[in-house]
DNA sequence: GCTTGACCTTCCCATGATGGGAAGGTGCAG
DNA sequence: CTGCACCTTCCCATCATGGGAAGGTCAAGC
């Protein structure tokens, strides 16, 4: 099969394909005589499992571990299951990190009438924030209702 | 005041200084006889307000169309109101991916001892995963268990 | 005066995952 | 033979940020 039917079968596009391939994700294709690479159905799996880590967010580095351990028999579900604890926290971060933000934003956009006049506590927030260092003490404006939440 | 020392005052780096001043996000700055940039005061208002808003996760672009109607005295608060809030939804949207991929990979990691054998739920569902287009259907390996949370 | 060290300058490159697009070859159907 | 769909490689762009090299500036200390 060719490169775009392997992309159509896997769900991961051929642009991604070849780059994998030159990464050294999935292994260098066999090649027709044209030149053209040729995949097989076993070739699809190994691309359907980066495109399903894909899509739970690991980074490219870490399914190369993925892959290693989803093809090594004596492989230990520990491993597997930290490597997965860890993602999982990285994910939990980086979620908690948006909360923050978006819950900051919530409470400026929620004090701005936006009523069309030009007075605006989004840009007076933006403009003193409170919450670089310098001056630290009125830290209200950034978290408000410290755990009133 | 030297850029560093401007960095230091804003919470900006002095790399990023040098890079916003190129792509016009802030003004060219005052050199001196030595070609060092010089900032005054009224200079690190802008950049904190640049630093305030990057902390809320607002991509650069936005951050000019703020710049614009902070320092536009006759700007209707309506329009800030408005990039605040699409930009919010950016945010609210970014949680709610994060949220499903967490979802979905605590529930992998549950499934899985961490006991050592090489038996492993988490990469059974990373190869399996069904929700990929093809072969839908079996929804319920991706999210298990619908509205029952 | 000269050295040292901290600072500054510009320029290029890297990240991470993905896509766009150009220039050119392959293969099949009409 | 033409056209079209597909493939190839190569380069560039994203987005915000930093690293580092090569070299200039300046103040303090000897």
């Amino acid at each position: 099969m060719q490169i775009g039917e392997a992309a159509r079968a896997s769900g991961v596009s051929a642009k991604m394909i070849r780059h994998y391939e030159a990464i050294g994700l999935v292994p260098t294709a066999d090649r027709r005589d044209s030149g053209y690479r040729d995949y097989a159905d076993e070739d699809l799996s190994r691309l359907r499992f980066i495109r399903h880590s894909r899509d739970l967010g690991f980074p490219i580095e870490q399914i190369r571990v993925l892959l290693r351990l989803w093809t090594d028999r004596g492989r230990s579900n520990a491993e597997v299951k930290a490597l997965a604890r860890t993602h999982l926290a990285e994910l939990e971060g980086r979620i908690v990190r948006l909360r923050e933000m978006a819950d900051v934003l919530q409470h400026l956009a929620d004090a701005c009438d936006g009523d069309g006049r030009p007075d605006c506590p989004i840009l007076a927030g933006l403009e003193a924030a409170g919450c670089d260092g310098s001056r630290a003490g009125n830290r209200s404006v950034c978290h408000p209702n410290p755990g009133a939440d």
